[in-house]
DNA sequence: CCTTAGACTTAGCAAATCACTT
DNA sequence: AAGTGATTTGCTAAGTCTAAGG
């Protein structure tokens, strides 16, 4: 289904027949100028990849002498508060010197040695809150019988509790595992005695929790404002930084609690216990000459260091799988649009050099070395398909998934012919959180009859490209193209597929609920594209139900409205007063203004249908170029807060400013 | 070379919040 | 004012890719 419809539109643009594209702007091989290169250009036309950046590039005369030229004072993009990169005054909601601190992001100098800041101060995370124990009337029994639990034992056996509703506590697997690590807090004579978890019966306190929870919905309108207050404290003060005179919020100041591990699909860690991080897991990174957060009282951080080549500002260890997790700064900062901004460039070089980079593997299916072919039909699989890289991954540490480079024999299937069509590639695993990846696809001949090659003699939990691995891949994708790597595929035919499919689902003469439902659409695609998938909701059903209800009532409305129309009409020519008239065009009006409310109702109902399983925000947040999407808003007269909510447009801020209505991908 | 550690992006789900009815 | 469904935000797992280490 995917490829079938979604494929046949992509190729036309994508494909070997399109001729790249000449823009209006100069374009060299280097450096892409950004929209409004003329203000923006000369410090970050290096946009692309460091390593090629010239030295440092601001010095204080270049940035007076190129600062705006007025005819972009004209254009008026400086003054917006939305401009891409404002810092914000740096003392913390001070109002600073506005002039200096007003600055564009983008203005600022870029580092061409590695650094990432200069400067970088902030208060440290936030710890998890204490645990609580639970009153004393609200009992554990184990095989029948009252136990009082260490507070250890009793932290952990609540965690289990609060998961008694999910399915997950059923698993085997994460019964035992979660038991292990529960005897393990226990004492020894809890040990000695709770050798059983059938016996064990949690649910007054999983009832005590519910209780808890409704307690908490029900809670006065005063007590509710006063939490949200103290949130917003926290907030001020942990979840924003200092780096390079920016404030900047952080993503996420909060330290992940303890709880039960559950990773995602069939994982063999699920119900370990995640332990609790205490200030001494906690390496602080920040500049020598801030204000060092301190540790909590009678507490020690595990490390304070200063090194300007990360981005992160806290890290610790997690004890599932022994990974290092970061504190880090928000899609709005700086640092990450920055990042965000070079990586669609990339994209965009890509485009420019795709054609040769298809020609070429195409030619290498028929190379006399197994690993090229092997090499070139796996890039034709994540150029077509857009699938994953697939990094190898550790047996027995997770949950057994595969992108492209790790694809098995028994994942795909091989029809010389099926429904009609010749070389068709079945395609069945499982994918990244494991979702599934189901797709038939017609292949080339000379890519089957390779398949074929591959796959003989071999198990169906072989590799499927047993010469081949991502670094191989990688290595030789940089040869290609300086900066390519397998993800840059999807990142490109995302973007283009948005681009091409805009342009062809739009019409000018709809209004903008149907302009929106297009882009929706469009966005659909995409999503289809990357096999960005969801869960039914819930409530789909219902919801669904709800809405055909409103556009029934919203018919029978209209019918009213018509009729009274009708009769006013015909009250208006016996009548022939002005009164009358009046009375016609007020009916006109409404007939009018309901007809419109149906019709943005039908598309709203379309668009939910169409959407039941599939989950736009993932290639919307980082898969399509925001300028495409910009680009689109601006044409069409369509406000861009139709397209992107608060966060998105803070994420984007960059893009909206820097966009124009002739942005091409 | 190969393996592992580290840093950073991408991902879907659930809780929280918002917007709208009743 | 409360209930309800939709939307947004938070959370954190699970990827990708590079660099360091052996």
């Amino acid at each position: 289904m995917k490829s079938l419809d979604g494929k046949v539109k992509k190729e036309k643009e994508n494909g070997f027949a399109s001729p790249p594209h000449v823009k209006s702007e100069p374009e060299d091989d280097f450096y892409h100028s950004p929209r409004h290169e003329k203000s923006l250009k000369r410090e970050r036309d290096d946009d692309n990849d460091s390593e090629f950046k010239p030295k440092k590039i601001k010095t204080e005369n270049d940035k007076k002498a190129k600062k705006r030229k007025p005819e972009e004072v004209s254009k008026g993009h400086e003054q917006n508060a939305g401009l891409c990169f404002i810092s914000s005054p740096i003392c913390f909601g001070k109002r600073g010197a506005p002039e200096e601190l007003g600055k564009l992001k983008w203005e600022e100098e870029r580092y061409t040695d590695g650094s990432k800041w200069k400067f970088l101060e902030h208060k440290g995370p936030v710890f998890a809150p204490p645990y609580e124990p639970i009153p004393s009337n609200v009992k554990f029994f184990y095989d029948g019988k009252h136990m009082k639990l260490s507070p250890g034992a009793e932290e952990v056996a609540t965690f289990f509790a609060k998961m008694l509703d999910h399915e997950y506590t059923t698993k085997d697997i994460f019964r035992k595992n979660f038991f292990k690590d529960w005897k393990k807090e226990m004492t020894a004579e809890e040990r000695a005695k709770i050798t059983d978890l059938k016996k064990c019966d949690f649910t007054e306190m999983s009832e005590y929790f519910k209780a808890q929870s409704e307690a908490r919905k029900a809670m006065t309108k005063d007590e509710k404002l006063k939490i949200k207050a103290e949130n917003e404290r926290l907030l001020q003060e942990y979840g924003f930084c200092i780096m390079d005179n920016h404030r900047e919020r952080i993503a996420n100041f909060r330290i992940e609690p303890p709880g039960l591990f559950r990773g995602r699909g069939d994982h063999p860690k699920m119900g370990m216990l995640k332990r609790r991080i205490r200030p001494q897991d906690i390496i602080i990174n920040c500049s020598k000459d801030s204000k060092h957060p301190e540790p909590p009282p009678g507490t020690k951080w595990k490390e304070v260091r200063h090194d300007n080549k990360v981005t992160w500002l806290v890290s610790w260890t997690e004890n599932i799988q022994g990974s290092i997790k970061y504190i880090m700064l928000n899609p709005s900062s700086r640092i990450k649009g920055e990042k965000d901004w070079q990586k669609y460039e990339t994209a965009r070089r890509l485009k420019k050099c795709v054609d040769r980079i298809r020609t070429q593997y195409r030619e290498d299916w028929k190379s006399k070395e197994m690993r090229i072919r092997q090499r070139a039909v796996a890039l034709y699989f994540i150029d077509k398909l857009a699938l994953r890289a697939g990094n190898e991954k550790e047996e027995g540490e997770t949950a057994d998934t595969v992108g492209c480079c790790s694809l098995r024999v028994e994942h795909i299937k091989l029809y010389p012919e099926n429904e009609g069509l010749e070389y068709v590639v079945e395609f069945d695993f499982l994918g990244k959180d494991s979702i599934r990846y189901y797709n038939k696809v017609p292949v080339e001949k000379r890519v089957f009859k390779n398949l074929q090659l591959f796959m003989e003699n071999k198990e169906p939990d072989d590799d499927l490209f047993d010469r081949l691995n991502t670094s191989v891949l990688n290595k030789h994708l940089q040869e290609l193209m300086d900066g390519l790597t397998a993800k840059v595929f999807r990142t490109y035919n995302a973007s283009i597929t948005l681009q091409q499919q805009l342009k062809v689902l739009t019409s000018a003469d709809e209004n903008i609920p149907a302009k929106i439902l297009s882009y929706n659409r469009a966005n659909r695609a995409v999503a289809i594209l990357c096999n960005h998938q969801r869960a039914p909701p819930k409530t789909f059903e219902k919801s669904m139900q709800n809405l055909q209800a409103k556009i029934d009532a919203k018919r029978d409305q209209l019918s009213d409205a018509k009729r009274e129309l009708k009769s006013s009409k015909a009250d208006a020519k016996v009548r022939r007063d002005e009164k009358s008239k009046k009375a016609v065009e007020t009916k006109k009006k409404a007939v009018q203004r309901i007809e419109e409310q149906l019709m943005k109702l039908e598309v709203q109902a379309t668009d939910r249908e169409e959407n039941k399983q599939i989950a736009l925000g993932t290639s919307k947040l980082n898969y399509l170029d925001p300028r495409i999407s910009v680009a689109w808003c601006k044409k069409w007269g369509i406000p861009v807060e139709k397209i992107y909510n608060k966060t998105q447009r803070e994420k984007f801020a960059w893009a909206i400013d820097m966009a124009d209505d002739d942005f091409e991908f």
